[in-house]
DNA sequence: CCCAGTACTTCCACTGGACGGAAGCGCATG
DNA sequence: CATGCGCTTCCGTCCAGTGGAAGTACTGGG
């Protein structure tokens, strides 16, 4: 009865052995933890959880979860299923492709794309450098493409991937300069991991205006990118062309992906500087 | 000195005069709000906007606002740019096309449209019901297509537009009921919102398994459209391509529209049911 | 049939984080 | 230099959010 009974929330930590780190975390941060219990796990598409998986993921109680989920599925940010799984809702689907960069970029570049994939009969997509990452914002593929990992939102390693490596090349030094800096992961045997590699196919991306990929990602894949740039004559995105993995080069493919760069280019507003 | 100074947040509205009707929304709902207020005016694409216009569209004090903005940005949901407008942020764009409904539907749609596009060159459409609209989760448009209002994320009418049309002709009769008790809008002079009228095309389509619409939303087009069928036989899409208006139907296009639909339908595990 | 287990929902007393008015700041404009 | 506008920061007040605990609803094993 003497004294404090619980001491909830201010924790004097040290006072009793096990400091129950109090969670500091505002109503929006706990918020959006619970939206980021959906997206988190890499590869796997966990589309739906229970109350409690979300509760453990997002590190939250129960009971806060409960009520915090409720406010989301009110909104429409998530959507509550008859089995008691929740998943993201449509809202959510509703207000995300409003995001200008990724709504104008899109917009622009689709007809181009759908040329390219016209064309080629291949897996074609469009990507922008976002952090230390290659985010993909489209992908068009056939009905019997090869099998990839790519898709729309998803994040891939730059030095590893088509689009990443032409996005790298035209990246701040510092960029470059600080993803190099750490280890790169090896996904295959031909994966190229050492920074100086690395470092000469960059420079030799930005003398050919292509990147040219095999094996590096997807075993039996291979692919062909090239830089996207706008008014500025900034790079902005990149293009590209995922194949089955041949002996040769096609140099009618090179040459389509370098088209469908150049018209995006030109839509958004590029004149090729004259040199 | 006597009595409550000032009385803030609790209100016992009529005691004085100006009643300020207090704001009981949660935090959540504010945070909620402030995204609301960049997708909210229809059509216009208010790309960007300021604290303060966020404030007044949100309908919150100028303080709250800015600190609700923040945490926003700082989770990546809004993005802060150089001239001090707000934006959309990428992250809100990377969690929503995670969506379930609308990820899987495109994914397996894609491929069944790009056929549909390469072989009509028009405007291809996609969409769902959702509540009282449909709601357009893909479009795909080649250089020189028609000018048109619907794009990706677009909210259009059910009566006035070919894949609305179709939504509304398989929707359940009480969503039928509903949508046709209130008055329906007339956007050119060929709309039709006289509820048995819209009931008697209903009736057509259903029967027919395809949409004809001509002029009655945007001049100059005119579209077709058909169901897509999950597994289970319900319509949960609809398909459809819009083209400029010409004198004649060409029976090629509608059967290019209804093989894109059957394909997406059986893509999603839907075999015919034998009469 | 009962009881234990799991998962979700509701309740409610406590309190610290959210609130927003006000003051401060930075910048353009007259 | 004054004025106004929009953004940022500050800080005392107080109630919304919190989360432990109890309640409910299934499910399945003995």
């Amino acid at each position: 009865m003497s004294g404090k009974p619980v001491q909830k929330r201010t924790n004097d930590d040290g006072v009793d052995g096990h400091s129950a780190a109090v969670d500091d975390r505002s109503v929006a941060a706990r918020l959006f933890a619970i939206l980021d219990a959906f997206a988190a796990p890499a590869g796997a598409t966990s589309l739906t959880l229970t109350l409690t998986a979300i509760a453990q993921r997002a590190g939250l109680p129960l009971s806060t979860t409960h009520r915090l989920v409720a406010e989301w599925v009110s909104w429409g940010g998530l959507s509550k299923h008859e089995n008691g799984q929740y998943s993201l809702g449509m809202k959510l689907w509703e207000v995300g492709v409003q995001t200008p960069t990724a709504r104008n970029l899109r917009t622009i570049a689709l007809p181009y794309l759908e040329d390219l994939y016209e064309t080629t009969r291949e897996h074609v997509h469009l990507a922008i450098l976002d952090g230390r990452d290659a985010l993909y914002l489209e992908k068009l593929s056939g009905h019997h493409a090869v099998r990839l990992i790519s898709r729309v939102g998803a994040r891939l390693p730059l030095h590893s991937t088509g689009v990443g490596l032409v996005l790298l090349a035209y990246a701040p030094t510092d960029v470059v300069q600080e993803y190099l800096a750490t280890s790169l992961q090896r996904f295959l045997p031909r994966t190229v991991t050492e920074p100086e590699a690395v470092r000469k196919r960059l420079a030799e991306i930005r003398l050919l205006g292509i990147a040219r990929m095999s094996e590096e990602m997807t075993a039996g894949s291979s692919s062909l990118a090239a830089p996207i740039r706008d008014r500025t004559g900034q790079v902005v995105a990149a293009v590209s062309v995922v194949t089955r993995t041949t002996d040769t080069v096609d140099p009618e493919q090179e040459q389509a992906v370098r088209l469908a760069a150049q018209g995006v280019s030109r839509a958004l507003g590029y004149r090729r500087a004259q040199q």
